[in-house]
DNA sequence: TCTGGGGTCCTAGGACCC
DNA sequence: TCTGGGGTCCTAGGACCC
């Protein structure tokens, strides 16, 4: 072991959020330069009349009221004249993406732990976050021509909400020291991990802010959404949260392969075939790998808007398409016949492989 | 207004065993 | 005939994120 010299011992972990700007907008905008300045929706096969939902939209057309996750119908009707409607173009996004990261891990110094195609997260020794973040915001700019935000945070959830203040092209560094006057009076909303439903939730408590939830009583907490997100809620509350940057590759539990259809499938035929069909492109993603597929989901919307998810436990190799298909059409046969399907989806979850799972679970949904 | 597609993790309740 | 308490596994469903 050798000892921290002094300047090390003076230094201190810091998580850096970097997060692009209008990620899908604007690598769209730099292969077609005449886009600039005009309202760009990115959604589905950018056909604003079809069942989808708009990916990115520029800044020029958020100011319309368009945002991501909205039905690609809804912005159309809200977009101006001179708007442009775009297709999803994955194979774009990924190569973009693929030279941030690496650009990004080829800092000095960081720890690179990817989230997204347009997010990671870096961990860094130094007295100088702000300057590192600088670094890292040129060092983009420099190698694809595309700006970012970066939130500077003690922690991976104080970092990621302090992105949001830093937008666009810049950074805000929120810690334990200003957790409270940036956050305090704020919508438990505006937390990582707490959506509409949890805050209503709260709000059913008398919580509503920030401090309300810092303040809440954990037995109460604990009461309403159990043991481990009860306390987890709490923390969030102070904006205590994982510190650690893992680097360590991703490896998926399960993958899916889901569709809704522009017109609904009404026979029973109809929907074998379909099931057959997502069921073998679900599998493809886990043939490659030497693992036991362990479960069979399958997912249903009915017309007009009712979900349903149901599964089967199940022990197949992944070599055997065969048996694994043969399973989804099984879960298939338990769907109504009279009903209307608007979509149909198949997960294939898996075993981890050999050696383990070494990450510690969150229960911040996603990859943390 | 009408809601994509890819994921992750948590909880409740029933089945089953001792 | 009525019935404990604890543990684990399985399934359905919920909620959230990018």
């Amino acid at each position: 072991m050798t000892q921290p010299t002094a300047q090390t011992r003076s230094m201190s972990l810091w998580v850096l959020h970097v997060d692009m700007d209008q990620f899908i907008a604007a690598v769209e905008v730099l292969r077609q330069p005449e886009l600039v300045g005009r309202p760009v929706i990115v959604g589905g096969n950018g056909d604003p009349t079809e069942r989808a939902v708009v990916a990115t939209a520029s800044y020029e057309a958020r100011e319309f009221g368009i945002g991501s996750g909205m039905p690609m119908k809804v912005a159309a009707r809200k977009a101006p004249d001179d708007a442009v409607f775009l297709p999803v173009d994955h194979a774009a996004y990924e190569s973009v993406s693929a030279t941030v990261m690496a650009t990004l891990r080829g800092l000095p110094g960081v720890t690179l732990e990817i989230i997204g195609w347009d997010e990671c997260f870096l961990g860094v020794m130094t007295d100088e976050p702000e300057e590192v973040a600088r670094r890292a915001r040129q060092a983009v700019l420099a190698a694809t021509a595309l700006h970012c935000s970066i939130g500077i945070g003690d922690n991976k959830i104080r970092a990621k909400i302090a992105t949001g203040f830093g937008k666009p092209r810049g950074m805000f560094r929120l810690t334990e020291q200003n957790w409270f006057e940036v956050m305090g009076e704020r919508s438990t909303r505006e937390l990582w991990g707490i959506g509409p439903r949890v805050q209503k939730r709260l709000a059913g408590h008398g919580i509503r802010t920030v401090r309300n939830l810092a303040d809440a009583d954990r037995g109460e907490l604990v009461a309403e959404f159990g043991p481990r997100m009860g306390l987890w809620y709490g923390d969030l509350g102070f904006g205590r949260g994982p510190a650690v940057v893992d680097d360590k590759p991703w490896v998926a539990r399960s993958h899916s392969r889901e569709t809704t259809y522009q017109q609904n499938l009404t026979t029973t035929e109809q929907v074998a075939a379909a099931v057959r069909e997502l069921a073998s492109r679900a599998f493809d993603d886990c043939a490659a790998e030497d693992r036991l597929v362990e479960r069979v989901h399958l997912k249903v919307r009915y017309a007009p808007f009712d979900t349903r998810t149901f599964g089967r436990k199940l022990s197949a190799p992944t070599s055997d398409r065969g048996g694994f298909v043969h399973a989804a059409l099984r879960l298939a046969s338990s769907l109504d016949p009279a009903r209307e399907v608007r979509l149909l989806g198949v997960r294939a979850e898996m075993t981890m492989p050999a050696g383990g799972d070494p990450v510690e679970r969150t229960p911040v949904r996603g990859r943390i």
